[in-house]
DNA sequence: TCAAAAGTGTTCTTATTACACCCATGG
DNA sequence: CCATGGGTGTAATAAGAACACTTTTGA
């Protein structure tokens, strides 16, 4: 970590998991770090840093995000608190986590900082990870994949317009599973929350599908209503 | 809070939501402390303190609600972490707080520390509370409620043989909601997670109801096959 | 003309809701 | 004998699951 670990104290950190999801990709993406400083230097791990004394934790891990990969912007939900003893080498750290979904191509990636390197990983191929980030990690997946059967996480993956067919392969890829496709159009569009457009894609190699876009008035005045948008 | 206030430092605290229901009582409650200490002296709070450095938060969470109330051995679950600059009057403190919902009768109270009382309040009443911690219990209260649908939360409330009507009634409570008899019982039979016994309710001026017990094993049989307890 | 993805309905099964009366018990 | 809560079934509706062929387009 940039910031000292003061060993007499118990020192607060945030660790933020940005899970990336590209139409066009068939796996979901995690960025992550390389660490150019003790502990763990030279491994991957969760962008991450100790909380100033003068900000909230919310805008610390945006700061945190942004110095070291330049990701700024962001809207992050908190996760969980990592509290162990002997979860950090070189003293006491209690660890605020964050999580967020976002479309790695909307976004450049810029590591300074200690982060030798900001790069996104696909999960599957993730083996290991400094600290107990592994463990954060997997957390944030099960969070990640409970939430978006029940909230349109995933309205900002898109394009601003897209087909049925990319809405369903994002949620077939984020969730790891498959739907059937009449169904998914009937329970998608039963929802009422997207508007079809007199438009179809242009240049592709076979029938040209219709484009959507979301109704976000209409999606907003159904979450107060304690809608659910499970699938 | 019994331990000073480090104006120089991140502080890290604890603090517990309560909840308590008993068969026969009609609404929610809360367990709350009345400070004997400043700030916010004489007011009620939520049992909470700062965590020692050489110990886990989780563990903190358990060490800090026994101290303050004499509550011991309870499953506390995390809540979430508020970090807000301004939310101490004395200095920069985190705190990450923890809920849980027990039935107030198996456990007696046993103030001390700081606390000078240690009390069930009934939720509906509580208008103001120390710190943010008005802001946590509401937190908890949606928490709460949005949990109890989807795991059996619960169990620990009723006595280890109880009547269908007793479910209901806590049901009822904690969602503040009604619900149909024959479908109630219909659907929480259909779970197969009661065990009908052969014995009934005595001594109440009605026809005697039949009890059961809850079937653990099936319970967790279930859960881990990702099993759904809505209602 | 072929390959590739778009688009479209129906049937079957399962879950949810609404609803009212008789039963057993103790006071 | 009455007040109180216990206990029970059915019909109607809504939601979910399974399933296959025709259409459009560009290469």
């Amino acid at each position: 970590m940039a910031n000292p670990i003061d060993r007499s104290i118990i020192n607060i950190s945030v660790d933020c998991v940005i899970f990336g999801f590209d139409e066009n990709e068939i796996d979901l993406k995690v960025l992550l770090i390389e660490r150019g400083e003790e502990p763990f230097f030279g491994q991957m791990a969760l962008p991450g840093d100790l909380v100033n004394i003068d900000e909230n934790i919310d805008e610390s891990a945006k700061r945190v995000l942004r110095e070291l990969t330049g990701l700024d912007d962001i809207f992050l939900e908190q996760l969980f608190t990592f509290g162990n003893i002997t979860r950090h080498p070189l003293g006491r750290v209690v660890t605020v986590t964050y999580y967020a979904l976002i479309k790695p191509s909307d976004f450049d990636l810029l590591p300074s900082g200690f982060a030798t390197m900001a790069e996104w990983r696909s999960i599957s191929e993730i083996r290991e990870l400094a600290f107990d980030h592994f463990k954060i990690l997997s957390t944030a997946l099960t969070r990640l994949k409970g939430k978006i059967r029940y909230q349109p996480i995933g309205f900002n993956l898109l394009p601003e317009k897209f087909t049925l067919t990319q809405l369903q392969s994002l949620y077939e890829t984020i969730l790891d599973t498959d739907f059937d496709k009449r169904n998914f159009r009937k329970k998608i569009l039963s929802m009422d929350m997207l508007i079809p457009l007199n438009e179809k894609q242009k240049g592709v190699a076979h029938r040209a599908a219709r484009l959507y876009k979301f109704d976000m008035e209409r999606y907003d005045k159904l979450q107060t209503l304690g809608f659910n948008f499970a699938l």
